[in-house]
DNA sequence: AAGCCTATGTTCAAATTTTGAACATGGGCT
DNA sequence: AGCCCATGTTCAAAATTTGAACATAGGCTT
C-alpha cells in the first residue's frame, strides 16, 4: 500500500516541528496543516510522541540502510548529521523536549549501528573475544554520541564539528589496541 | 479530502512525462511509479487523456487564480511561462503528441483570460461596444498565443522570447486604438 | 475557586477509497 | 494465425477516512 496519509502526517509534522516547539504543536494543527480529519490521525498513530517516535525510528533505519560504505565511518556521521542539519530546527525542538530521552537513544542506536559494522570489519580477520568487540563498541560509540550530544547541546554549529574527524580517528586506533592486548 | 493518491497519480505522470513520449506511458507505469494499485487509477481517472486533460485545466486555473496583478500583461505570460519551462520536457511531450489539439485549447483560454483581464482594466473608464470589446480580446489574445505556439514549436528556448515584450507593448497599444476608433 | 474554553482521546457507524481477482477486448509483434 | 500485453470493466472484500458525539483534563480568566 501507498499510505500517503502516514506521509502527509508526518511532513506535516516535521514542517511544524521547523517552526516551533513541540509543546506548541497539537493533533489539531497536524490534521489542519495537511488537510485531514482528526481521526485519521488518531488511526494511524496513537498520539504525537508516537508519532515522534515512529518518525525518529524510521529515520535511523533508513539512515543505517542506506549506510553506504562500511569502511567510512566518516561517511556515516555525515550522513546522519546531513539530516538533522537539514532540519536544524525540528531536531532542535525535539532536543529541547521532554522527549529528549528518545532522541538520546535513538542518537545511541545509530551510533551503535555504524560503530559495530566498522568494527566488524576491522576485527574481521583478527581472532578477538566477543566481550572484547562488545567492550569496543561500547567505547567507540558512547564517545561518538558524547560528540554529538556535545554538538546538538552546544547549538549545532552548521560546520561539521571539527572534532568528528579526530574522534574517528581516534576510534580507528581502538580496535587495533584492543586486538593487541588481546594477544597478551 | 485529502486526495493524496490522485495527487500522487498526476505527479507521478508529470515525472514520466518529463522522461519520455506521451505514447510510451501506461497505466501501469503510472500505479507503479506511485505504488497504487492499478484499480485506484480508475477509480479517480477515467483513462490517461482524462488525467491529462485534468493536469492541464488545473494548472491553467491555478495560473489565473494566482495571476497576480492585473495591469501586468507581462507577469502573467511570465507566470504561464515559468511552469511551461519548468516542466519544458512534459509540455515538449504533450505538444509532441494525439493531444495537441487540448494542449492548444488550454493555452488559448489561457491567453484569452489574462487578456481579458487586462483589457478590463484598459476598457475601465471609457464607454466602449461590447462588440469592440471582445474584438479587442480576440485579436490580442491570438496575438499572445500565437507567439506561444510559435515558442513551443520551435524548441521552447529557455530564454523567455524577445518577442513578447514587443507584442505586450503592441497589446497595450489596441486597446488605445479600439477606444479611439470607437470614438469615429 | 468556579466556570469556560480548548485539546485530547475514545467510540461508533456510515461513507469513501483501495485492493485483488477475474474477465473480455484489441493492438502490436513474430 | 497466434501470442503477449495493456486496457477497461465488474465485483466484493478490505482498508481507510470521515463526522458526530462523548468524557476528561489542563489552562486561563474572572
Amino acid at each position: 500500500m501507498a499510505n500517503f496519509t502516514q506521509k502527509a502526517i508526518k511532513e506535516s509534522f516535521i514542517k511544524l516541528l521547523n517552526e516551533r516547539p513541540l509543546s506548541k504543536i497539537s493533533v489539531k494543527d497536524i490534521v489542519e496543516d495537511c488537510g485531514i480529519n482528526r481521526n485519521s490521525f488518531y488511526y494511524h498513530f496513537q498520539d504525537i510522541p508516537a508519532l515522534l517516535e515512529t518518525i525518529i525510528t524510521e529515520q535511523a533505519d533508513e539512515l543505517i540502510s542506506n549506510y553506504p560504505e562500511i569502511d567510512s565511518l566518516e561517511k556515516g556521521l555525515e550522513v546522519a548529521t546531513q539530516f538533522a542539519i537539514q532540519n536544524k530546527m525540528a531536531v532542535f525542538h525535539i532536543y529541547n523536549s521532554v522527549n529528549r530521552d528518545m532522541y538520546e537513544q535513538y542518537t545511541m542506536r545509530l551510533c551503535k549501528h555504524v560503530v559495530g559494522r566498522y568494527l566488524e570489519v576491522a576485527f574481521k580477520d583478527e581472532s578477538v573475544s566477543k566481550e572484547d568487540k562488545d567492550l569496543a563498541i561500547r567505547v567507540v560509540s558512547c564517545s561518538l554520541f558524547g560528540l554529538v550530544y556535545d554538538w546538538l547541546s552546544s547549538g549545532m554549529n552548521e560546520e561539521r564539528p571539527a572534532d568528528i574527524k579526530r574522534v574517528c580517528e581516534l576510534c580507528k586506533g581502538i580496535p587495533e589496541m584492543i586486538i593487541e592486548r588481546s594477544k597478551n
